[in-house]
RNA sequence: GGCGACCUGGCGAAGUGGGAACGCAUCGGUCUGCAAAACCGACAUGAACCGGUUCGAUUCCGGUGGUCGCCUCCA
């Protein structure tokens, strides 16, 4: 697998760690307020690349922080009137909740800023006794200047950087807080060398990065607004800190759009990602992010949410026909079909190896999901080419986390109830007494169902 | 001002130096008491515009126009 790295600009190839793990760091939320759906992108596109390869034989560990010490927490706590150290808690376990109606598990760890000051404090005394860094009234800073790749990651350099905070303490105005000193109308602060104080923004990543997956690692990822100055200043601490390579990849996502801009917690063009899912559902949201190369930006709105969700109806069709084949199915095997799944594999894998492509990925299935509709057209496949189709399909959905399009809807899930109301249907229908057909067809619709009448009888399914 | 990205059918969205995937929508058809749903089929001789390289460019290079992002918090 190659997938894009910002540090190059170029393809690179995926190899594993010494421990023969491929180590995936991605930049978690700050949590002061609930997620949006454009924070669940990279949650989601960074789940999916560990779970597709594991699905393939890989081992991997994902590691996304939560960033829970912070001063937009300071500020949004006073805003609530509450401690500082409460909101965090208490949108870090939202944070959890929220990510989990995704059902795309966790990720192997997800370490806190609070649970990791130790590793952090450490790490900025390293760089402090390597002169990277110098201690200044209570604040550290980091000496840009002494870092002579500072920039590579950005693709700027130093001299073009103009509007910095020139800060009165620090030596040059480039340089940016490692710790921050305790300062007034602030709640909560941690002891250390240079006085109670808490991390600056950036350092706290690289301390968690390395205590989870060691100095060096395959994938650092996360948000393309984090390549400056948030992951340029990350490799200069680590890299600053040991001499050596901090991340081989750095993968970013690109962002969502509302309304032609991006969608960002200042602006206020915001949809929280409970309340997207709530609507749509996981698989629907995870279809829309799937459908599109997680480098474009893309443009969130209810029509694109729609077009999600005709798209996995699609694909939830498909399943269901092959399980009513099933229940009856015919003798030979189809050629057509079976060259067709051999195909979608083919297509699918060599669209995910390339720069994690899951548009073409999807455009395999999709191509899959034809075939088996044609393949109907002509004729019932056997038994064992229809549990082979099935398991390939449902296969290749699970590597892209949408196995649950082939779990819901299943008739034994239809309560007895509306299926004897379909049954009442049925009769009056034999009965040619239509009124009396239409009226059960609104009560089964009410019980959250939908009648589908085909030329094998009727059936029910979820509506949708 | 500096750095960078993007501009593909009605809406989205891929890949690609030589047939422009896929989804939605639309249209036609099958099915049907009706409706819906479902399924099948059709649907860009052309890729913002202008040049250049090439036997050949949507794909490479240059320019113009437009959109957006970063440079401050941001996934």
């Amino acid at each position: 697998m190659r997938l894009h790295s910002t540090l190059t600009g170029r393809d690179e190839p995926l190899v594993p760690d010494d421990d023969g793990v491929i180590g995936i760091y991605a930049c978690g939320p700050t949590v002061y307020s609930r997620i949006h759906i454009g924070n669940a992108r990279p949650f989601v596109v960074f789940s999916v690349l560990k779970r597709y390869l594991e699905r393939r034989g890989m081992r991997a560990r994902l590691v996304i922080n939560v960033t829970d010490v912070n001063d937009k927490i300071y500020d949004a706590a006073r805003a609530e009137g509450i401690p500082s150290t409460e909101l965090a808690e208490r949108c870090t376990q939202q944070y959890f909740a929220d990510t989990d109606l995704l059902g795309l598990g966790r990720p192997d760890a997800e370490p806190l800023v609070t649970g990791c000051m130790d590793d952090i404090i450490a790490l900025i005394a390293d760089l402090v006794a390597r002169d990277l860094a110098y201690a200044a009234g209570g604040d550290v800073y980091f000496r840009v200047r002494a870092f002579p790749q500072y920039g590579q990651l950005s693709g700027r350099s130093p001299d073009d950087m103009t509007d910095t905070d020139p800060g009165e303490l620090k030596e040059d105005p480039l340089d940016f807080a490692l710790w921050k000193g305790l300062k007034e109308g602030e709640d909560a602060s941690w002891d250390s060398p240079w006085g109670p104080g808490r991390p600056g923004w950036h350092i706290e990543c690289s301390a968690m990065a390395e205590r989870e997956l060691g100095t060096g690692f395959a994938v650092h990822g996360g948000g393309i607004d984090l390549v400056f100055p948030h992951h340029e200043n990350e490799i200069a601490q680590s890299e600053g800190a040991h001499g050596a390579p901090f991340a081989r990849i750095w993968m970013h996502n690109e962002m969502l759009e509302l309304s032609d801009s991006k969608m960002s917690k200042s602006i206020g063009n915001i949809a929280l990602l409970a309340d997207v899912v709530q609507e749509w559902g996981a698989d629907t949201v995870i279809a829309y992010f799937m459908q599109s190369h997680y480098r474009s930006r893309l443009p969130f709105s209810d029509e694109r949410m729609q077009d999600a969700q005709a798209a996995c109806r699609r694909i939830r069709n498909a399943v269901r026909a092959l399980d009513r084949a099933l229940d009856d199915p015919g003798e030979g095997n189809d050629a057509e079909l079976a060259a067709a799944v051999v195909t979608a594999r083919t297509r699918f894998f060599d669209a995910m190896d390339d720069d994690f492509g899951t548009p073409g990925a999807m455009a395999a299935i999709f191509d899959l999901v034809r075939a088996i509709n044609q393949a109907f057209e002509r004729g019932r496949p056997s038994e064992g080419q229809l549990q082979e189709v099935r398991l390939e399909l449902v296969g290749l959905l699970d590597m892209l986390g949408l196995a649950g399009l082939a779990e819901a809807g299943g008739d034994s899930e239809v309560p007895a109830e509306v299926l004897d109301l379909l049954r009442r249907r049925e009769d009056a229908r034999a009965a040619r007494d239509f009124a009396e057909a239409d009226a059960l067809r609104d009560a089964i619709a009410a019980q959250g169902f939908e009648v589908r009448d085909g030329p094998d009888g009727a059936e029910v399914v979820p509506a949708s």
